[in-house]
DNA sequence: TGCCGTACTGAAACCGTTGTCAGAGAACGA
DNA sequence: TCGTTCTCTGACAACGGTTTCAGTACGGCA
């Protein structure tokens, strides 16, 4: 590994002449510089940058879960969006852990230049931290209560719960059963308040049986939708409230042998990249995802810019949709 | 942020004395430095240890495709096996180019301890480079012309495509159709070698029209199974080669009114998570995910130990295993 | 009493880069 | 010709740790 004064003795001139034709200051020597950073491979030392100026052009990246699909794509969004400005990814995932994000964030703050995150509980308060050690933080997907100080990219999560319940009210079922996430993360609450919402304002109600509280892991997807089976009269309809509990409502579904959407109609939150394909094709409410990750990454390389850092937080949300296919339909008789 | 010499002024020692008792030396001030370390939340600079030491605790992690579901399940190993150990991912998508490899690990060679890659073709030469540079190196998934020097975690992906074609073969198919990815990588060329070889030895052979090559992307395996399906006399089994372009292929199926496996049978590369779900449930070769992260990391962190650096490289190869579902019956007549 | 070994300590150098500073020439106008 | 400006230069001091080196203080022992 070859350094600046390596490259400096090759050309005759000194480190500090070499660092200046580098950052792009004319210099007498240039050709002499560059044949000699050609020729010796030089790369400048990150870490020394790095030491000397307090930026690390590394973005550090906490999702809770990097195989869901969602925020597979989210990354992805964030990757390409800080390709060519320079910025790098440091990766971690929290498993919905709230110790473990705290663990990942106090280690990240001192390596990185900026952070995004969709924490794992709205009540988190490892943000603030973040936030006092100057470093700016963007969040994605999931929100904090009282978060409204913090950029954040999100989607209407109430109004697509809104629109699921109305969706399952237009076709005339009212024995409604729904698997929600976390209560304490925004996707978890704000998907299950809208879709009580319009449920009461259609005056029907969700027995108290059939209002079940998930993780949003396929497991838990699975292990409810099997409870909510047994009940001696069981729902006509479900809404599971992300993709990998729909995954696993739809295995406990073929695993008891229920037909869809005659028994049981089904609609999920995040769609499937096999959605079209299911038997039958899975209903569900939709939302931009690499898009998320690429305004995200946006967002955040504005607030690293100069004189950007005491604006006003920009909150960016984006609206659900429906996609209705063919797993739901009219109530059994 | 303070720094080191913040803590020693506040204890009453030498920055030196600081260093000793956060790296385990036995000091007389232990209690004192502890305290300050505590009030003051200090944090050791990374990029002040890495600039002395060499040594950035960060692993470079160059995948072709987050999104692909088994390259997220692929990173999520490495990250769980990371965690703990003191090390941090940074991770880049090539988007299956060699070019954008290239660059990525030219870059990333200079600020982490390791690299671990899933080339996107086997003539690459910037790992040779990586090694150069004394970074220690990992393949995943992904192989190189003549990479025996090398570090990797690998499927045996020739035996993966016979058991496809023995499979298809039981089954008494004889027009036969093979969508493969780019030949220049290994699973690409691997598996398509292990599934031509298979139907030679049963005397089968494959018509120049359905040894078709995409690559590894959906969209590939949309169209090309499209204009199988154009053929004047299509095939009755299809075997796609990666988890992506069996769903592009499934999705023409769809398209196209194709029934499975009735009209055609069709065969997959790496399960997907809605895999038992499709209709029919789909048939796949399968072979651990999570795993060979988990693998791979730890063979790079066992090369990052002290005088493990020359050993001689160790390759693992594991299985493919066949889970038959309903996407492959018999040919109809 | 003196001597030796042990346990701990701080000063200073160093890692590689960048920014400051003062100075050296050259170009320019008077 | 002599200032004065302008452009470019190298020496040097940081940035925040770790490590080496040369101590100092103390206990044990003769």
């Amino acid at each position: 590994m070859s350094t600046i004064h390596d490259v400096a003795a090759r050309a005759g001139v000194s480190a500090a002449t070499v660092s200046r034709h580098l950052r792009g200051q004319r210099v007498r020597s240039a050709e002499a510089i560059q044949a000699a950073v050609d020729e010796l491979g030089y790369r400048p030392s990150v870490a020394a940058q790095s030491l000397k100026s307090g930026r690390t052009h590394m973005i550090g990246v906490v999702v809770p879960d990097i195989t869901n699909p969602y925020f597979a794509a989210v990354v992805k969004g964030m990757e390409s969006a800080s390709r060519g400005q320079g910025y790098r990814i440091l990766l971690a995932n929290s498993d919905e852990s709230s110790d473990r994000e705290d663990e990942l964030l106090a280690d990240m703050i001192h390596q990185v230049d900026g952070v995004i995150l969709a924490p794992a509980t709205e009540q988190d308060q490892t943000p603030l931290h973040v936030r006092d050690a100057g470093v700016p933080l963007v969040f994605v997907d999931r929100d904090l209560a009282g978060g409204e100080h913090f950029d954040a990219v999100l989607v209407n999560n109430r109004e697509g719960g809104r629109q699921a319940a109305a969706h399952l009210l237009s076709l005339g079922h009212t024995r409604i059963a729904a698997i929600s996430g976390q209560q304490v993360t925004t996707p978890g609450r704000a998907r299950r308040e809208g879709f009580l919402e319009a449920l009461a304002e259609a005056g029907v109600e969700l027995h108290p049986e059939f209002d079940l509280i998930g993780d949003f892991r396929e497991e838990s997807g699975y292990q409810l939708t099997l409870s909510l089976l047994s009940s001696n009269q069981p729902p006509t309809a479900l809404f599971t409230a992300n993709n990998l509990m729909t995954v696993g409502a739809l295995k406990a579904l073929h695993d008891m042998r229920v037909t869809v959407p005659d028994q049981l109609s089904i609609i999920g939150f995040d769609d499937l990249d096999t959605g079209p394909l299911l038997n039958p094709p899975l209903t569900v409410i939709d939302r931009p995802m690499v898009d998320q990750g690429v305004l995200a990454m946006r967002l955040l390389l504005q607030r690293l810019g100069q004189s950007d850092r005491d604006r006003s937080p920009r909150r960016v949300v984006l609206d659900t949709k429906l996609l209705q296919r063919g797993s739901t339909g009219l109530p059994r008789q």
